[in-house]
DNA sequence: ATGAAAGCGCTAACAC
DNA sequence: GTGTTAGCGCTTTCAT
């Protein structure tokens, strides 16, 4: 049925071992009999084992990526950066979604684990005890990609959110804004906490008095980005300038300005986060603070391979980021 | 150093075939005996190792998938079905990126069916002879995603794009347009040959002569559909409608049409393609024909699943598409 | 430069 | 209900 290493070597008159040599690129190998195995193959379509040769090997070159969810635009362009430097080293990636649901986390971690990868790529919120404790009893590398961890144990690849926070922040700041929403998720999580914190010190900063009700915490999408931000703009007291969590409820608070009649950027300046092309598909055009999700899929990917060969490297990567300016604010 | 299953069955102190029994579920194991194993198990903090069990059982739990571009809506969307269903009946999706290019799909597949995968999705443009062949040498299912064999070989699930073409410049026809722009993309693909069949189906239908200037093929991305849509609309011959490749060249041609004065829908109507998330975060929103890319992800997957097991089955699935009528269409 | 042989960690008959 | 044994297809010493 299937052909095997054995076949081919029977077919061109030497032994197993001088076929593995060919197939894997071996130079000790008398260029005449490499021809006749090469030919050998060629005739049996001989397409060697992976799985075998892994369990042997013990390595799979493949690895393993868990991210939130493979649907969402940032974390789609991350896997590209992540895929094509895995190509490009010839990795496979299996991908899997956790719903950033803690259970599921541990148990994407442990059926890749099983799976035997030879390295993982974690795109998560938290980290917890017991992510640590998990991550610590593989034997495999493990970088944390575009989150960090705060005991600064695993490697590592992300922006400083906090201070990119503390930028756009300024930025409005700077152009006399007082009141200045920040449009949120889940307060409790390590990387909301960062930007909270960068949005704090920036007003601290500059003497403005923070207000808790200018920031609001919910689900970072399109529709309840709309909503809340329809309902602060009708206030007395409204914000004269929107921060987001993203792009797309950047995206959502023009527009919210937009249909009660307000004008973006004279009326309310907004700014979003992240950079994916959705800031440039809408009127006006979105300023940004540019993450580079590629990069930091990609570095990532990089210094995976990296520390599967035991290289020397730096295990913390803050990459840099800075802020677009389109249209969005004046 | 690592524990295998030996090792269990050594504390355990039973054989490797009733270790083996217990860590996949047989019936046939004395509950005091399980109880033992389990113990011994937890107590070692063994981890079966999958490359070994695939090697044996020649089942791997692991599925390929070959599309266009993970970083794309659409396929990111797509992708998040397969998944979905892949998890349900446990196995993990190896996804790779081809860029639409033959030379990669084939190496990738190549690769793909090294690593032993037990079925294969596959996303792309054209199927060749040489996709057929290669397809046909390997001994495992395959199904071809929103996509289809002409020959009708290949198991696939898709929508029927001549008739969604058909519906939506009908749609357009019937408000009394007579000058129809198609945004289309390389039109020697099988795909959007379709969509070119079922527009200018619609035209002769309704009697409305057929103009080559209508029909523009670019690549389907937003600045492509905006300088084409901008330049279309300055003509003295503009199009009053337009019916594109997908949404975000659909936001495009709004938006092409804003940035010169004209009004949507009252001066122009816009028609885009999939229904992906975008198509909302736009003003007015984007009339759209329904792709439902996550369904046609779960189906194939659940499709694929069936093969496996070779269960019966129809192998040629199409779903059905609606027009999802939004602002942009009067 | 090439071959022989011992695993890699598990499953799957087959026996008891 | 449980144990024995023979592979699965390859890599990798160690000889020669």
């Amino acid at each position: 049925m299937t052909v095997t290493i054995y076949d081919v070597a029977r077919l061109a008159g030497v032994s197993l071992a001088t076929v593995s040599r060919v197939v894997n690129g071996s130079t000790s190998v008398k260029p005449s009999t490499r021809r006749k195995v090469l030919k050998a193959i060629e005739d049996l379509g001989y397409r060697p084992n992976a799985v075998a040769r892994g369990l042997a090997s013990k390595k799979t070159t493949t690895i393993g990526v868990v991210l939130p969810d493979i649907s969402s635009l940032f974390f789609a362009e991350l896997a590209r950066g992540i895929e094509d430097i895995a190509n490009m080293y010839h990795y496979d990636i299996i991908i899997s979604s956790s719903d950033q649901n803690r259970d599921k986390e541990i148990q994407l971690v442990n059926n890749l684990l099983e799976k035997q990868v030879d390295g993982l790529l974690f795109l998560g919120g938290q980290i917890t005890d017991e992510h640590r404790q998990l991550f610590g009893s593989s034997s495999i590398p493990i970088v944390l990609v575009s989150s960090n961890d705060p005991q600064h144990k695993i490697p590592s690849v992300r922006i400083d959110q906090e201070q990119a926070a503390y930028d756009a922040v300024s930025f409005l700041v700077k152009k006399g804004h007082k009141r200045i929403a920040l449009l949120t998720t889940k307060l409790h999580s390590h990387f909301s906490q960062l930007r909270l914190n960068g949005y704090i010190q920036a007003l601290k900063d500059h003497d403005i008095a923070f207000d808790e009700d200018m920031v609001v915490e919910i689900p970072p999408v399109y529709q309840s980005a709309l909503s809340t931000t329809t309902n602060m703009l009708k206030l007395m007291d409204a914000p004269t300038a929107i921060f987001t969590y993203n792009d797309e409820m950047g995206i959502a608070a023009i527009h919210a300005a937009q249909d009660i009649g307000k004008h973006v950027p004279d009326d309310v300046e907004v700014i979003g986060f992240n950079n994916t092309r959705i800031s440039q598909w809408v009127r006006p055009m979105l300023t940004t603070v540019v993450q580079p999700m590629y990069d930091i899929g990609a570095v990532s990917m990089r210094l995976l391979t990296k520390l599967i060969n035991n290289e020397e490297t730096h295990t913390e990567i803050v990459l840099p980021h800075r802020i677009e300016v389109r249209q969005s604010t004046k």
